[in-house]
DNA sequence: CGCAGCGGTGACAGTACGATGACACGAGTT
DNA sequence: AACTCGTGTCATCGTACTGTCACCGCTGCG
């Protein structure tokens, strides 16, 4: 997420929120050094004040657009003219906010656009005899529906994306976990073990989350 | 019902025809409070003049479409260019009517623009014993008729349409209660077991609405 | 063989979460 | 004004989930 706000206060209130919202932020005071911002750190959406110094966020978006960066955009301005409007969703806007605005409807808008955007619904995982449903948050072994809990189906999306992968402890807990979290290790043996009942045919010589000594835990790549 | 134009004499001969109609109408005289509406209220259908302070109408319909509300429009307009025809249309427009123009014409229109969007798009989901009549707004269970209010209608037919897919509740609150909505969770909760009440057999063991532990709800899917 | 390190596993307690009933509020009706 | 109905909020309650611990057994090393 990058912020490009030449008004530091509400620069900084707009960071505080999408940090407390669980965003990584960047943040830059005008266009030329949030043009820069976005191509070096590519973030995933870019909420783009347009009256700028140095270079207006039209200009940046366009310039963003033109190199093929299709970072989504939700632009930001005090101007309420209908024209401003049109121009921002015709440059390559995802979206358009009128100064001044809910920061909670900013928020609302932002969680929509990024769903938008990133769509990964309606995407199925199947490894072997095994369906991960990611849409319906729903996993089928033969054919059968498992359950799991929440936090048992994360765990094992996010080895199974990463499959064929060793994931170290520390990465699986701060993936998984959030980055702040500071549970014990032993927390994602028990939750290994755990979907290992379930989803595994003999969990004692499991066939997808497999230990890797004194590291972490893999899961088994698709083609054996 | 949406109605956005700025003659307000014929704002308010229109209202009374669609309210004698039995309708339910909001009215706004200038685009961006249309748009506003439209986002906030969430109508079945919009009449949208072209010629409107602050914001065309053309310029509400765009914005309309690039936030993904498909509401239909059916545009009015005084000019009679064919440009504006076409315009109105590509921007996704349902309609195009030219004043001056009779009162029961544009009723006319305005049923069958919505019989032909509201009924093309599924006049009937039918999931086991249980019927949804889109177009009706009624409910069947096992051929009874069961009464919901409108919301518990909306949310219902929401759920519906994305079974099988996990809906986050903020997501159900963004959706079915609108953008700048700021409810809290709790309300969906009682949303749902008020359903569960109505159309589930056993409503401590749901059929239809199950419950996703940490995330939201989910409507099963069709085939088991 | 014995030791140390590490992962497997079952049990357990705290808690977060959803279910639910009561209630408050407003709009429309009688 | 009293009532009803629809909607949204709140507080309470029970339960499933989570995270930790302790203990055990395996593995690899000397």
């Amino acid at each position: 997420m990058l912020i490009v706000e030449d008004d530091t206060s509400l620069l900084f209130g707009l960071k505080k929120n999408l940090q407390f919202e669980g965003y990584e932020v960047f943040t830059a005071s005008d266009g030329e050094a949030g043009l820069s911002m976005a191509v070096d750190e590519r973030p995933d959406l870019i909420v783009l004040d347009v009256m700028l110094p140095r270079m207006n966020g039209f200009e940046v978006c366009e310039t963003l657009r033109s190199n093929e960066i299709e970072t989504p955009v939700i632009f930001l301005t005090a101007k309420a003219l209908p024209a401003d409007k049109i121009t921002g969703l015709n440059i390559g806007g995802d979206d358009y906010m009128t100064k001044p605005f809910s920061v909670g409807e900013l928020l609302a808008r932002i969680k929509t656009v990024l769903r938008r955007v990133y769509s990964a619904a309606g995407k199925k995982l199947t490894i072997g005899h095994l369906e991960i449903d990611l849409s319906g948050r729903t996993v089928k072994l033969h054919g059968q529906e498992v359950d799991l809990t929440s936090k048992e189906f994360e765990l094992l999306c996010f080895m199974a994306r990463n499959s064929g992968k060793v994931m170290p402890r520390e990465n699986i807990l701060q993936k998984v976990w959030g980055f702040n979290y500071y549970g014990t290790a032993r927390t994602i043996d028990n939750f290994i073990n755990r979907l290992r009942q379930k989803i595994e045919e003999n969990p004692l010589k499991p066939r997808f989350l497999l230990t890797v000594r004194g590291v972490g835990y893999k899961f088994s790549p698709p083609s054996n």
